[in-house]
DNA sequence: TGACATTAGTGACTGATTGTTACTAATTCG
DNA sequence: CGAATTAGTAACAATCAGTCACTAATGTCA
């Protein structure tokens, strides 16, 4: 009992390095990429994820904010926590904690800023053992999060069209989608609203452009699923 | 562009305090509830979280491991982190950032070690600002993950009756269930298996227990949900 | 110019899943 | 014994999701 009451008894919470690591994806090509940052010279790996420690009295929202900034020029719209790592995996800045936060930007026609590079997910280079185990959970949160978060409509412009939109859909759950089906259940979602505006890609018929405009829909309560993933 | 370049400049990580933050949920009468510590003389709120530094060389898990098993007795089997907090919010050990960690463990008729008590989430007494986003967090985090994590089977000794599995699920879930719907879906999930147990809980016919013992399934591929919440 | 390839978008059929009602089964209580 | 109570299931209806087949609007190229 003894034990029980002890830890009331901690008196100091303990220093230790807290570095923000920031996973900003975006659809490129045909792929979820993820943009990498040239590790400076003598480092053991040749790439790592846009880092740094908050500086006092900064968010942890804000700290990636300002990061995922000084690789891309402007600041991503959606950031999300993915959780904080300090197992025995090494940091490249030896930054005893973690904190993981993904970054969603939509698909751009620019180059990266120097000393960056996109990587898709399938095809990143080496990475410090925690950064790889950073980009690994934000990809599995992106996949299993866009259900419920407006996530892909952060990897795309302010207007789209649904075959665009199908398309992040795919790419976030690594599967293909029907057409029809995947319509049907937009429409009943109540989540974008068309423009009066058309896009065309060259060939084909030119589509309509849409926008995300969520609108609250009548209380649909839905059964259970049990959707455990039993591997 | 030296903008974009200086952040690969920094130097030293900087020094903070951490801590983890506990929030031990667990079915108490029809509602769920957390378990709190009553806080030392002289601290602004009467109860806290169980929180401490994590040790040197020792991981978040093992942390709030040690943690709950030193309120509870013995250690939880499942835990899932819910994020870590650096907001302005005030901790009751002025930590810096906090990594909230939400522990589920089985109902229980011993009574809570001394100095700790369960309280219904509906009616947390005053908590220090930052244990109530915890606390909050973990709540929504429960809800989120019922449907894809066996959330609800931590909640519960290791055989139950469905009717015992269905309250956790209205619980989680905060609305009632169908019985024929729910055991149909239960059915399909392949999540449980008979054992040749049986439970009388007084009046009523006997229950047919139940173990957790999921079997893998054919791939069952649903279609997109646009279950945004988008109240 | 006109056939064809290509992409967008929709209607309709079918089978699967879910909500609901109503029933049967096994027990305790009085 | 009958009423109350909890467990468990069958069957119907309504909804939803997968599929196929079609129409529409454009560019390409012989």
């Amino acid at each position: 009992m003894r034990e029980r009451q002890s830890f009331q008894m901690k008196s100091a919470v303990r220093r230790t390095t807290l570095a923000v690591d920031v996973v900003v994806l975006s659809p490129r090509g045909d792929a979820l990429a993820a943009l990498l940052v040239r590790a400076p010279a003598g480092a053991r790996e040749r790439w790592t994820l846009p880092w740094d420690a908050p500086r006092p009295d900064e968010g942890l929202e804000d700290a990636a904010s300002r990061i995922a900034e000084s690789v891309l020029g402007s600041a991503p719209a959606f950031f999300e926590q993915v959780g904080a790592f300090s197992d025995g995996k090494r940091h490249p800045g030896d930054a005893d904690v973690s904190v993981g936060i993904v970054a969603l930007v939509p698909a751009r026609d620019e180059n990266p800023a120097a000393e960056t590079e996109w990587f898709p997910l399938a095809a990143l280079p080496t990475l410090a053992p925690r950064h790889r185990a950073i980009v690994e959970r934000a990809a599995a949160v992106a996949r299993q999060r866009v259900d419920q978060s407006p996530l892909a409509f952060r990897l795309l412009p302010s207007t789209f069209t649904l075959s665009d939109l199908q398309s992040v859909y795919e790419l976030l759950l690594g599967r293909r989608l029907h057409k029809a089906s995947f319509r049907r259940a937009l429409q009943a979602s109540y989540l974008v609203e068309p423009t009066d505006e058309w896009h065309s890609e060259g060939r084909g018929r030119p589509a309509q452009l849409f926008r995300f405009a969520p609108r609250k829909r009548r209380g649909v309560r839905r059964g259970v699923r049990f959707d455990l993933f039993t591997e």
